[in-house]
DNA sequence: TACATATTTGCTAACTTTTGCAAAAGAATA
DNA sequence: TATTCTTTTGCAAAAGTTAGCAAATATGTA
């Protein structure tokens, strides 16, 4: 009704711009446009980009979108936000983005949802040019729909048999790293939480971990191996079998994963025994609750925020077809030296 | 170049339906915009409807969005992700969004960015119909740059004077329950860790301590007061200062953040003080680590996820002009009762 | 100066939707 | 059957941008 009124002021566009700096809207979306081998002279330039900046102007993305049928937007989907892994990778992907001039758009599906509702949330009607792909699952029907999707998929933090794109951890060094650093405290008894037999991130950390046993000359002992998933609730139940025998118990617990280490350590506490005078426990992945923790859990630091940065961009390289697939693997940080592991001295 | 060659199929338009179903592409859309009121002979309409599906028909969003100059997208800037608090609020407000077709752009902005970063972000290249903005800190720059933008904006968290729109907690109602609580299990010496003196949040929460104080007729008592901010370091060191008198221990503490209070546990460990049976300790806001710190941290559950989807409702309501105004309080959840607060029976 | 070449600019169509208006078709009344 | 009213459908324009092609202008050479 009052539509006019209470429209405060009219958006510049090129339209505009042209008339006023009197040349014709195509000189002036060369110009505007960023595209650098469109060749006009500096006169005019200089002239339009004064009026543009007088007049404030923005791009009209959806304008541009429907030229050009791309809509400079990427999404993400992501199993759970409360995660410090996957919040680090939001966190680079958006970084990662915006330094492109795309958008991120972000897309919340459980593990466990129903394949239709997953390729629904992907195609969500045309408004990305790609998609990063996050699960817990392997065998997620995320993964599945993925690789019927329309858009370019990267999937991140692990390798998929039948998508040629995707970044990953190193974890095999990771989980080396790791288990050295107990055996350089002097244990030998050092158990695994492990994840899932046939996920490549449970995989290659459990690889790791034997091929530190074997250097060290340490035996592998499959009774000090326990799969415990990726969860709190897992690494506490797994860490309750493992202590089911009290004559074997484990000087150390390498955990997979920080979310397993602390449920790892609720199951420590529950039994009666002291970290780390009792078990030690270390884990990959850190985040600031390892420093809240009790005691403050040592940790394998993850890259993660430069993962989900090298997802997008690599996502975006592929989109405006820069290159044909992307595969990288990504090197552990640092290990994060705080208190839950001491010295195993008596023999 | 071997551009037609690469194309797999060319998405379905109202164009090709039209075509296909011999009529004009104004009557498919008047049957696929979703606009009730068009009217139709059911004849012609079940024809569309069969070919659109044929032909796996998803509509444009980007003409849509040029012809109606809105773009289906609303933005949600965070400072921290990883954050529970936050991560609920994504949540809901995502569970929000695409319930009401729209998608949510995230935008992480530090909370000691720029004013100009701040408003680049916001205004984003006429990407988003409207914002929602979440901030920890009450002068931040974001909330400046808010009061001058031209799409409707929805703060979370808090109420902010000059911006009309906000869902916030009943913070003193939940500070009220979780100081009742400590004073039924017999606490008279009850510490409180609360947040900038000039924030929303922070003066709800002293205001419900006090008001719980004053009905048990226990005397306000400022020096069990110390300001912690919302961080873990802010938690860690108002409790060193707290515990800096050993004769004027309190007996609990209420923390009026778990972040804080995670601080405040760390602080109270490092101190060699039992919890709960030297000072029991309860926050608010509840997330899955609060079951993982030691001992497991008895919370208010604070409906955060609510908040997000109520103000992504909210917001669409507002750019759909169904609503003038949007200013929702959200009363607080549960408590949650862990191991953290125990009697206190010594006199 | 006249011509050829190179550079800059403008015209126009197109991308897909939605919507006001008018034409066509169908239903109801005299 | 002719007339009016209602419902259904089609036509055409518009939203802001980009890009191919052609026209205009500037530069270089003989």
């Amino acid at each position: 009704m009052s539509q006019k009124k209470s429209q405060v002021t009219t958006r510049a566009t090129l339209k505009s711009i042209a008339l006023k700096a009197k040349v014709d809207v195509s000189t002036v979306s060369r110009v505007l446009s960023g595209n650098p081998d469109q060749r006009v002279s500096d006169k005019t330039k200089n002239k339009i980009i004064k009026v543009a900046g007088d007049l404030e102007y923005r791009p009209n993305i959806s304008a541009r979108s429907l030229r050009v049928s791309k809509t400079f937007s990427i999404g993400i989907v992501v199993p759970q936000l409360d995660n410090p892994v996957f919040s680090e990778i939001i966190k680079g992907a958006e970084r990662g983005a915006v330094e492109h001039g795309y958008s991120l758009v972000i897309s919340y599906l459980e593990d466990g949802s129903s394949p239709e509702e997953a390729y629904k949330k992907l195609t969500n009607s045309n408004r990305i040019d790609g998609l990063l792909v996050t699960t817990l699952n392997e065998n997620s029907s995320i993964l599945k729909a993925a690789k019927k999707s329309s858009v370019p998929v990267v999937v991140l933090n692990r390798r998929v048999p039948g998508l040629k794109n995707s970044i990953y951890f190193d974890s095999a060094l990771a989980a080396k790293i790791a288990t050295n650093y107990l055996i350089k405290a002097g244990h030998k008894r050092i158990a695994h939480l492990s994840g899932q037999v046939n996920a490549s991130t449970g995989v290659g950390r459990l690889a790791g971990y034997k091929d530190a046993l074997e250097a060290a000359k340490i035996p592998f002992d499959t009774s000090l191996v326990e799969v415990s998933g990726y969860s709190i609730m897992g690494g506490l139940q797994a860490t309750d079998r493992l202590l089911g025998n009290p004559k074997a118990r484990p000087t150390a617990i390498f955990a997979l994963t920080l979310n397993v280490a602390v449920g790892a350590m609720m199951s420590l506490h529950k039994h009666g025994l002291q970290i780390p005078e009792d078990v030690s426990v270390i884990s990959i992945h850190d985040a600031p609750i390892a420093d809240a923790l009790y005691p403050p859990l040592t940790t394998v630091k993850m890259p993660s925020e430069e993962m989900g940065y090298q997802g997008a961009v690599g996502l975006i390289n592929l989109i405006e077809k820069k290159r044909e697939k992307v595969l990288i693997q990504i090197s552990p940080g640092e290990l994060i030296i705080r208190e839950s592991v001491s010295r195993f001295s008596k023999k």
